[in-house]
DNA sequence: ATATAATTGACAGTATGCTGATTAATTTGA
DNA sequence: TCAAATTAATCAGCATACTGTCAATTATAT
């Protein structure tokens, strides 16, 4: 027997696979819900985190969600584009944007929170409660742990 | 008081966040143990779907592993320009395409098989045995209960 | 048999998410 | 002080991941 190739794995039992697919999930229920609001689950991200820290710089804003920081400039120039952001050079250090969140951008925030909630409930939904708490704690977990290996790591505040 | 305005949510506690985060996670994890076999997550699992099931059409592709099926158009055609797969007019069927994997492209599966076993490892060794085995049920139960509602279902054999 | 439906794959367009190079501004050090 | 290193943002380029649309092909339904 020359039997030189292993079988192919199986996809589906790969954590890397199944990850992939929940992640795929979550953001199709994210925009499912948020239809009407025209934001993607990134532009969420960001828009909360700017809201949380005004002045923030762009920088900045990829330590605090975890951003490429490349992929940051496209995201934050859609949403000055909606105006819900302004952008406006550091006074301290001109090379930095320093972002601040409108008030057309504080209301939209707003409105799309109950949404975002029931983002977060209908993927979990498949769960009983106790098993909830139990994948949260383990998903951040796995998160915190290997925030050092990722490419865009948490930086602490 | 005119506070009309709720908090931000905490992302970090939020499981879309989490899971955002994993992926992101994984697949650098991913693409740091593969680097030297030039081959994405989404081509490795394109690659090991064909290999277990040849003359697969991009349809039966993408509901194997839960592509968009215009996404997956790009990917074969990466697969086939670097000589890893062969994409041949469907008998039957003339509006499909039937893909094989080439030797090259068991021999490059053979090949990155360990890394992409090792990235499971890495992506799972913050947790305990018992953890690890009760993430994987959870992560698998969210996943395939929360199938229909993906834009990409996986079509059952 | 033939008009209509549905299906496969392709294409255009948009938005992440990354690499690597470049520019402008600031900081460091000899 | 002034050249060198560093940093913030941008740009070009590539690969997912989705929407919509379209042509070619097949299936259906009268």
């Amino acid at each position: 027997m020359d039997e030189t190739h292993s079988p192919p794995l199986a996809l589906d039992q790969l954590p890397g696979h199944l990850i992939r697919r929940l992640h795929q999930i979550a953001v199709g229920i994210f925009l499912d819900e948020s239809r009407q609001f025209d934001l993607t689950p990134v532009q969420f991200a960001a828009l909360d985190a700017i809201c949380a820290r005004p002045g923030l710089d762009q920088i900045g804003l990829s330590g605090a969600i975890a951003f490429d920081r490349t992929t940051i400039g496209g995201v934050v120039e859609r949403l000055e584009a909606k105006g819900l952001i302004d952008r406006r050079v550091g006074q301290a250090d001109r090379r930095t944007r320093e972002l601040y969140i409108t008030e057309q951008g504080r209301q939209l925030l707003d409105a799309i929170t109950p949404a975002v909630l029931r983002t977060q409930e209908r993927i979990l939904y498949p769960l009983a409660p106790e098993e909830r708490r139990q994948v949260l704690i383990l998903l951040d977990k796995l998160v915190s742990q290997n925030n050092p290996f990722s490419r865009s790591p948490i930086k602490g505040d």
